[in-house]
DNA sequence: CGCGGGGTTGACTTTTGTCAAGAGTTGTGG
DNA sequence: CCACAACTCTTGACAAAAGTCAACCCCGCG
C-alpha cells in the first residue's frame, strides 16, 4: 500500500529505481489514527511529513465561535503536510475523519532526500501544485456556487481524484463522510447539505445511500457543478485519468 | 523600487550579496499594465514570473457562468506566479486592478538562479508558502464568516499587508478595489458590500472614502472579523511587522 | 453641462440558517 | 440476537442573510 504513494509521485514526475529504493527506506510503518483523532495540532511545530495509507483524512481550521472549515481532504496516497518542513508552527490542524493510517518521514531526513534527489524534489513539488489548484478551485466553489452546485463539485471532484488512485469503478465510490462534515468542508450547515442531497437524488444526478456514491448522471452532475477539470491536471475521461496530465515534462 | 522585493524575500531568509546582485541583474525594467488588463491569461503558458512594482494585481477564474472569484490579491513588492514555471498552462488569470508596474524574470533564469543558490530558493518557497496560508484564510473567511465579518476581515488583513511592505501609515491606507472587486474577492454582490460597508462605518469601525481606509477601533474591527493574525506569519503590533515572524531560522 | 462609472438605498425574492421533532443507522454490551 | 444509546439524517416552520432589480445620487471628467 506505501507504493502506491510512490506510483502517484510518479505521476507527476519520473522517479530512479534508487530514488523509489531510499523512499521506500524512509516511510515509517503506517500507525492507526481514531476517527475524529488528529494527525498534527494547530500551532504544533511539526517534525514529520506524513502519507495517507488508508482511510480519510483532512486538512481543517477552527474559528473562535467553535465553527470549523474544512480546507482539504487528503485520500489514500497523499501527502498531507510536505510544506510544513520548514514551518515553525502550523496554522491549521490535520485530522482523521474515519479511522486511518498514516505513515510518516521525519523532516531532516527528507530535507535531506530533497536535496540529493532533484527528481523526488520535483514530483513533490508538483504534488503540492497540485494541491493548490484544487484549493483554489474550493475558493471558487464556495465563493460563487450556491449550495446545489457546490455539493454536486464537490462530489464530481471527489470522484475524479478517487477514480485517479483506483478507488472508484464506473461512477461508484465510497464516500464516508457525514453531511456535517461535508458541510464544514462546503461552508453550509447540516441541514441543508441534506436538503441539497435530496435535491440531487430528485432530479437523479445521484445516488447516495450508506455512505456510497453513484453518478447516475455524469453530464448533469458537472452541468449543475458548472465542473471544469483542468485545475485537477488530470484527463475526465477513461480509467487511467492521469495519463494524459498537463505538467511539463 | 524594485529591492523591495528584494528586501521582502530577505524577510523571509537571509540573501547573500551576491544573491541580491543576481536578482536584480535578472529583473527586468518594469512594464506598464492598464487597469482591467491581464498580466497572464488563464490556460496560457506562462514564460515569466511577474513581480508587482506598483499598483494592485489578482489572481482570478471566471465561471461559465460569467462569475467572477478573485482568489488572491498582490500588491507591491509581491511576486504573484512563482508557482508557474513548471506548469505548460495555468488554471487561472492575473490581472491588473488598477494601473500597475511589473517587473519580470524568464522561468529558465530563475530556475537556473534557483539552483545555484539555495538561499534565494529557500526564500522563494517561504513566501510562497506565505501566499498559501493567506489563501487557506479565504477559504475560511468566506466558507464560515458572514458578509459582516468578512469584509472586517479582508480589511484587516490588507491592512496588516500593507503595513509590512510600508504602505500604511498608522491605521490608515489606501485601497483602491471597487466595491464590486471587493465583492468578487469575497463571495458576495456589490450591492451587499455596499450595505456591510455601511454598517462598519455606522459602527464607528473603519472609515472609507475616496477608496481610502482608516480603522478607527483595530480592536473592534478584528473582533467581528474573528481575526487571529498567525496565518500571516507576522506580528501584529508595531510599525515593523514582520521583525518576528515564525518561520524557521 | 452632460456622461458614465461607482456607490447607495428601497422593495422584494431566494437562499441559507436555526430550532426542534422524529425516523433511521450504527455500534455495543448483555 | 436483542436492547439501548449515540449518532446521523430528514423534515417542517420560521428567521436571517444575501441576492435581484431598479431608481437615484455623487463626483470626476471630457
Amino acid at each position: 500500500m506505501l507504493e502506491s504513494w510512490i506510483a502517484r509521485l510518479e505521476q507527476f514526475a519520473p522517479l530512479s529505481g534508487e530514488d523509489k529504493l531510499e523512499l521506500g527506506r524512509l516511510l515509517s510503518e503506517p500507525r492507526r489514527v481514531h476517527a475524529g483523532e488528529d494527525i498534527v495540532r494547530e500551532g504544533e511545530a511539526p517534525t514529520h511529513i506524513h502519507i495517507i495509507v488508508s482511510g480519510i483524512a483532512c486538512c481543517y481550521k477552527v474559528l473562535p465561535d467553535g465553527g470549523r472549515q474544512i480546507i482539504a481532504l487528503h485520500f489514500p496516497s497523499h501527502a498531507c503536510d510536505i510544506h510544513h518542513g520548514i514551518l515553525s508552527r502550523v496554522d491549521h490542524a490535520i485530522g482523521a475523519l474515519r479511522p486511518t493510517q498514516v505513515a510518516y518521514i521525519p523532516h531532516e531526513n527528507m530535507l535531506d532526500l530533497l536535496e540529493r534527489s532533484p527528481r523526488i524534489a520535483k514530483a513533490l513539488w508538483r504534488s503540492t501544485l497540485n494541491d493548490n489548484a484544487i484549493l483554489r478551485e474550493w475558493l471558487v466553489n464556495i465563493g460563487r456556487r450556491e449550495g446545489y452546485g457546490r455539493v454536486a463539485h464537490i462530489l464530481y471532484e471527489v470522484y475524479l481524484r478517487l477514480k485517479a488512485v483506483g478507488q472508484a469503478d464506473n461512477h461508484s465510490f465510497e464516500f464516508p463522510l457525514t453531511q456535517t462534515e461535508l458541510a464544514d468542508a462546503l461552508g453550509l450547515t447540516p441541514v441543508h447539505v441534506s436538503r441539497v442531497i435530496s435535491r440531487l437524488r430528485a432530479e437523479s444526478l445521484i445516488v447516495l445511500r450508506r455512505r456510497a456514491v453513484t453518478i447516475i448522471d455524469p453530464e448533469g452532475l458537472k452541468a449543475v457543478a458548472q465542473f471544469s477539470p483542468g485545475y485537477l491536471q488530470m484527463a475526465d475521461q477513461g480509467p487511467e485519468g492521469n495519463k494524459s496530465n498537463t505538467l511539463r515534462g
